[in-house]
RNA sequence: GGCCCGUUGGUGAAAUGGUUAACACGUUGCCCUCUCAAGGCAAUAUUCAUGGGUUCGAAACCCAUACGGGUCACCA
């Protein structure tokens, strides 16, 4: 068998949408469980929209997911160029080929005529196909108006009888009738190919064998058969993938929460459980096992149970796999995604090391993404706290300004500021008050916290400091 | 409008003709616990868009209808 080679060949517009990264992701996938190539292809081709930065920020994303590619613009192999706008020449004699062969032809049509044409059907209520108009030009009229300079494309002559099938991988046999495609435009006239043309060259001279994109191709792909058939070239096997949608099952948009990568990324969530959840938008494994490391998908992901019907991007099964992973997290890792949105948000200068270390490992398993740090410690960087009626009726109650009074001596009393010392404050609370339980830990807690929730008290006391809490206590 | 594709619980989704329709998220309840989170346990679709048909038997096969999405660019 040939080697498996896919690639993932977005246009670079500066903005890696999650359906975007989960095209990837699949391409990535079917790869490396063959052991394949990956590669990465950039397709520029719209002089229009040229983002500065693109390349790298997409080259970016895909390092941050570890789905490196084997070869691509910042990763040379034996197949490149890998961006469009660098492989000019190569379409054009590939175009050429064509034009000999009477499989393309050129076309003077202006955008007038065509505009008029499109209005016309658009009246008629039929779908607007080019007439080909310019298919029958004599040789001698073509060298003429090109001697002449007239602007030109280049369009694919399309059969008009019967149909063209093909098989894709998830959504089975598709047929369409051949009247149906149109003479669409190989090379533009600036030069430039369409992506139509540039995807089915590039494809075969980078010899690619799965051919992974969204299914927005689907009824496309018999007018690409016909230029690989022209060229007597053999055909990928394709594999289109069902659109992500958002819960409403409309079209992703920044509604539906983040739906860009580097969103996501910013906010602190995972790029691993990223991948992972994206993994599973429109793909299920054999087991019903939903956690998986890139090694395990590499392992068991299989394009043939792929779903047909559109996947839901959902936040909150995303929440739930990042936060899974935020579990298992060192305290190094941990740190490095939410100190940054601590610092964001508040004045850190007068904390060490140790003491942030301790703030955020509290509430490791109290959130599910970095930035989510930032909420939950905000009693830890506020002046002033306010309680709301539950708990001053919980503070009202008979024994508790005793309680607090005894505690907060045992607190003055701390010679060394430590957990242990703490604990030993609240014990010696407990027995000089006769209070224990929920009616000892609770008025401490709301006197300290202004809160009725929250992580272990002495590991919040301790976080707090002897001055604080002591000033919190007297209120 | 033509063509293509889809439709299983609040959500994602499994099951491709044969006992009680997996599993997960969410929600609710219980346990643990000072509390919250985490964790553990349990509950959560007489039913697979609707109407016909095929079959001893259908969520699965066929046909119609409805709804949703995609596509019809010198965009990818």
């Amino acid at each position: 068998m040939e080697k498996v080679r896919t690639r993932f060949a977005p246009s670079p517009t500066g903005y890696m949408h999650v359906g975007n990264l989960r095209s990837a992701i699949f391409a990535y996938l079917v790869a490396k469980h063959n052991n394949g190539d990956f590669l990465l292809r950039i397709e520029d081709t719209d002089q229009t929209r040229q983002v500065e930065g693109a390349v790298d920020f997409i080259v970016n994303t895909l390092n941050l997911c570890g789905l490196t590619p084997d070869e691509g613009p910042n990763h040379p192999g034996n197949y490149g160029p890998y961006v469009q706008s660098e492989r000019l020449s190569i379409y054009q004699e590939y175009a050429q080929k064509l034009i000999e062969m009477g499989k393309a032809y050129y076309c003077f049509c202006d955008e007038e005529r065509l505009t008029k044409l499109r209005e016309k059907a658009d009246l008629e209520k039929i779908p607007f196909l080019y007439d080909g108009h310019c298919k029958n030009l004599s040789k001698e009229e073509i060298a003429t108006r090109l001697k002449n300079g007239e602007k030109y494309v280049i369009r694919q002559a399309m059969p008009k009888d019967g149909v063209s099938e093909y098989e894709d991988i998830v959504y089975g046999k598709i047929t369409v009738e051949n009247k149906l495609l149109e003479d669409q435009i190989l090379l533009k006239s600036d030069g430039y190919p369409t992506y139509n043309f540039a995807n089915v060259i590039d494809d075969h001279l980078m010899e690619i064998s799965h051919v992974i994109r969204g299914n927005e191709y689907l009824m496309a792909t018999p007018k690409y058969n016909h230029l690989y058939d022209s060229f007597g070239w053999e055909k990928p096997v394709y594999i289109h993938l069902p659109m992500v949608n958002g819960g409403d099952g409309k079209k992703l948009s920044k509604r539906h929460g983040s739906a860009s990568f580097m969103d996501l990324y910013d906010d602190g969530y995972l790029p691993e459980a990223v991948v992972n959840y994206l993994s599973l938008l429109g793909w299920t494994p054999e087991t019903t096992d939903e956690v998986f490391t890139l090694e395990e998908l590499i392992k068991y992901f299989d394009p043939k149970r792929i779903n047909k019907s559109p996947a839901i991007y959902d936040v909150k099964k995303l929440n739930w796999i990042n936060a899974h992973y935020m579990k298992k997290l060192s305290i190094n890792q941990l740190l490095a995604i939410t100190v940054p949105h601590l610092e964001n948000a508040y004045d850190l200068s007068d904390k060490n090391k140790q003491w942030i270390e301790k703030l955020v490992s509290i509430y490791q398993n109290h959130i599910s993404y970095g930035k989510e740090i930032v909420d939950v410690t905000a009693l830890f960087f506020k002046d002033h706290i306010s309680l709301d009626d539950e708990c001053r009726d919980f503070l009202s109650q008979d024994g508790v300004n005793n309680l607090i009074n005894i505690f907060k001596e045992e607190i003055e009393n701390i010679k060394d500021w430590n957990v242990e010392n703490i604990n030993q404050a609240i014990i010696l609370a407990k027995e000089k008050s006769g209070m224990k339980g929920k009616m000892l830990y609770m008025p401490i807690r709301i006197k300290v916290t202004g809160q009725m929730h929250g992580p272990e008290l002495p590991d919040t006391i301790y976080l707090l400091g002897q001055n604080i809490v002591l000033n919190r206590l007297n209120k």
